[in-house]
RNA sequence: GCGGAUGUGGUGAAAUUGGUAGACACGCCAGACUUAGGAUCUGGUGCCGAGAGGUAUGCGGGUUCGAGUCCCUCCAUCCGCACCA
């Protein structure tokens, strides 16, 4: 999949999408662009040349080696008799490393000199190529000039093998490391003398260019990716071969369908599960077999969302009618985990897909928001060489020399400490522990915050709290854990506040367990609450602030238990209100509301009116240099003037006044008043 | 190393455009009703202080009448990428 060729476009798109900044800063991380320039470096007696990558065309100058990947094919042909072995040896070594221990062991500098040259285009100098595993075959093209006195790992790699460190940067000391800032002045460097990098850089590419041995380029981190796995789960491809030549299933046969298999793993000699399938096992199966591998897990992924508008079309993956009406997916709400996956692929493929016509469209999903991951708390122990477990609190300050062993966390009591009787139960190494308990004779473990895991032991599953306090309430805790986006360790200490408030909410409803509701007008300070949590609600859902949301419903639920309110219209307000948060004890409340079948869910979303907010007054906080000293109640009409005239006439005003003049008296009508003295 | 995010009570957190810091809960303290409470209700609860008051949003500085919020420096934690030329 060429997604490459879409890497400029993915960067820019992030633009024009709604989506976070870590997330987008990732993406941008992944695609890697980067400006400069490539240049050829002729080889001395070879027709051969290297063409190389840099971002610091403007320190050409300060080129004095070359570096090639091991693996670069120029390698063979370059090597001079007297390095043949050497550089073999070294290929072989770093052939024996994959590319992950080659990156991870960065300290350790090695390479080895070809015996060859290669001639520097401006200054006709020779210039010793070498191979070192600093230099990746995968990236740019798998070699680089080498400026030590601008680039760190050049510089250790010339420091290291004592090759030549030009200083081309004026007034700059290199003699302890490389200089890697662009704010240096240019020198030693011919027509570059005396210029700043942004000028030189434009210029050097110009000479290039002039001298038709390289132009400016930009390069990706960001690498094609193969369209297939040697896995049973995943879509089969519609292919079949004949005499090992390819050719697709006509569209009419389609789908191809996963066959069964006897295992789901590979065959003996090496092939992907579905070789195992005989020829009966597939819906439709075509000449001497059918492909074997199958699509990677973003195959469906990218996608699926188009077709989730049109699922019934057997024609097209979606009618252009639908997704004309549906467009882009207006909210995401996915894991940060898909940043460089899914989130990608999934905009590279609606891009070809908008290129090609099919939609009209280049961004799959207009805004997104990553949800917090809720995490599991682990229960470490330790054990010493003995293989005796100690209680964490005698050990806390150093545990260098134990072993850790994660427990169930089932068996943690509340006191942190472990159930010994169950730990022996639990696992055989247990059964014969022996134990160093603390004073109080118990092992206490160390919580640790992880992901949840099975093999951290630190799973909990909602069904007990569901059990025990029914799913509205487990449903609302969840939502007022916290900020939606926001990453946090499951605790379960709060929820009896929430099942308390729903207990609160249905006794608004009942008295002495008889279902009573008012009938009537309901009085003005209850619409105002109602509609203060109207507009609470309708704000906190636009900021996607659950929590919020929730304690708006605490507070209304306080405040009409207060007013002793059961007005019927009030109450059936706030029950649609409450329905999406608490889908299965407002629809109870409806159905004793309504006898008429109805449901909560169908009935119309309450609608905040201004009219039930006004106040006529409002309780001005009256500060002195910023610091608030008493509240007075004031009338909403009044003009700045009049609030000073009537604050400064009160006692308390003298009091914090001390007899001075105020130097300025700031007065924001509906808000504050602050004397500055 | 580069990039991103987050630092507020004992705890989870709130404060939407700079305008009463700590809403709403948990926990804790005191009390009521109870044989009992993992039920319900009332009051209290950032810290220091008997009080008046002082002090407080990771540290230090700045802008402002006024800063959790804006600007600068630093620190800590978490996450992503990392020999990318």
């Amino acid at each position: 999949m060429r997604i490459k060729a879409y890497a400029e476009r993915l960067l820019e798109g992030l633009e024009r999408i709604d989506w976070s900044d870590s997330i987008k800063e990732q993406q941008r991380n992944w695609i890697g662009k980067s400006q400069g320039a490539s240049v050829t470096f002729a080889i001395e007696n070879s027709t051969e040349s290297i063409e190389v990558f840099t971002t610091r065309p403007d320190t050409i100058f300060g080129v004095s080696f070359m570096v090639l990947a091991p693996e670069h094919p120029l390698v063979n042909q370059l090597v001079s008799p007297a390095c043949k072995e050497a550089v073999e040896n070294y290929q072989r070594e770093a052939g024996l490393k994959s590319e992950r221990d080659r990156q991870a062991d960065v300290k350790n500098i090695t390479g080895q000199a070809l015996g060859a040259y290669a001639i520097h285009p401006f200054t006709g100098e020779r210039i010793p190529i070498w191979i070192g595993d600093y230099v990746l075959a995968s990236y740019g093209t798998g070699a680089v000039m080498a400026v030590p006195c601008g680039d760190q790992r050049d510089y250790d790699f010339a420091k290291y093998f004592d090759l030549e460190i030009k200083n081309i940067f004026a007034d700059v000391d290199i003699s302890e490391q490389a200089y890697t800032e662009k704010d240096a002045r240019i020198s030693h460097s011919d027509f570059l003398d005396g210029l700043d990098a942004k000028t030189a850089m434009k210029k050097a590419i110009e000479a290039i260019e002039a001298k038709g041995i390289g132009k400016g380029k930009t390069n990706f981190r960001l690498r094609d990716a193969v369209f297939s796995r040697q896995r049973y789960w995943g879509e089969p491809f519609p292919v079949s071969y004949t005499n090992e030549i390819p050719s697709l299933i006509s569209d009419e046969l389609l789908p191809i369908e996963l066959p069964e298999v006897d295992k789901y793993l590979p065959t003996e000699d090496g092939e992907p599960p579905l070789a195992r399938a005989n020829k009966k096992a597939w819906n439709h199966f075509q000449g001497d077999r059918m492909e074997y591998n199958t699509m990677p897990g973003w195959a469906g992924s990218s996608w699926y969302f188009l077709r989730y508008m049109d699922p019934k079309n057997e024609q097209e993956f979606v009618s252009k009618e639908k997704v004309d009406y549906w467009q882009n997916v207006d909210l995401y709400i996915g894991g940060s985990e898909h940043a460089t996956g899914h989130l990608l692929y999934s905009r590279f493929w609606t891009k070809f897909l908008y290129d090609q016509g099919y939609i009209p469209f280049d961004e799959p999903f207009a805004k997104l928001i990553n949800q917090g991951m809720i995490l599991g708390k682990s229960a470490i122990a330790y054990l010493d060489s003995e293989g005796k477990m100690h209680s964490f609190d005698l050990i806390a300050n150093d545990v260098t020399n134990f072993r850790e062993v994660r427990i169930l966390i089932d068996l943690i009591q509340d006191d942190e400490s472990i159930n010994l009787e169950e730990l022996r139960k639990w696992q055989p190494q247990f059964e014969d522990m022996q134990f160093i308990t603390n004073e109080h004779g118990k092992i206490t473990v160390k919580r640790e915050v992880d992901k949840m895991s099975k093999r951290w032991y630190n799973v909990v599953t909602p069904d007990d709290l569901c059990d025990k306090y029914g799913a509205d309430t487990l449903r609302m805790y969840e939502m007022f854990l916290g900020p939606l986006e926001q990453s946090k360790p499951w605790d379960t200490k709060g929820i009896t506040g929430v099942h308390g408030f729903l207990k609160k909410y249905w006794r608004l409803f009942h008295q002495n367990e008889q279902f009573v509701v008012s009938e009537g007008e309901a009085s003005k300070e209850a619409m105002k609450y109602l509609h203060k949590t109207i507009k609470r609600l309708r704000d906190d859902l636009d900021r996607f602030s659950f929590n919020t949301g929730v304690s708006s419903f605490m507070i209304c639920v306080n405040e009409l238990t207060d007013q002793k309110c059961n007005n019927r219209e009030v109450l059936t307000q706030l029950t649609i209100l409450m329905a999406p948060y608490a889908p299965h004890i407002t629809e109870e409340i409806w159905s004793k509301l309504h006898s008429d079948n109805t449901s909560v869910f169908d009935q119309t979303y309450p609608v905040f009116e201004e009219q039930y907010l006004k106040e006529s007054d409002f309780e001005y906080p009256v500060s002195f240099n910023g610091k608030m000293r008493f509240k007075v109640s004031l009338s909403v009409e009044l003009s700045a003037k009049e609030i000073e005239n009537h604050i400064l006439g009160l006692p308390e005003t003298q009091k914090y006044l001390e007899g001075k003049t105020p130097k300025k008296i700031v007065i924001v009508p509906g808000r504050i008043v602050n004397f500055v003295s």
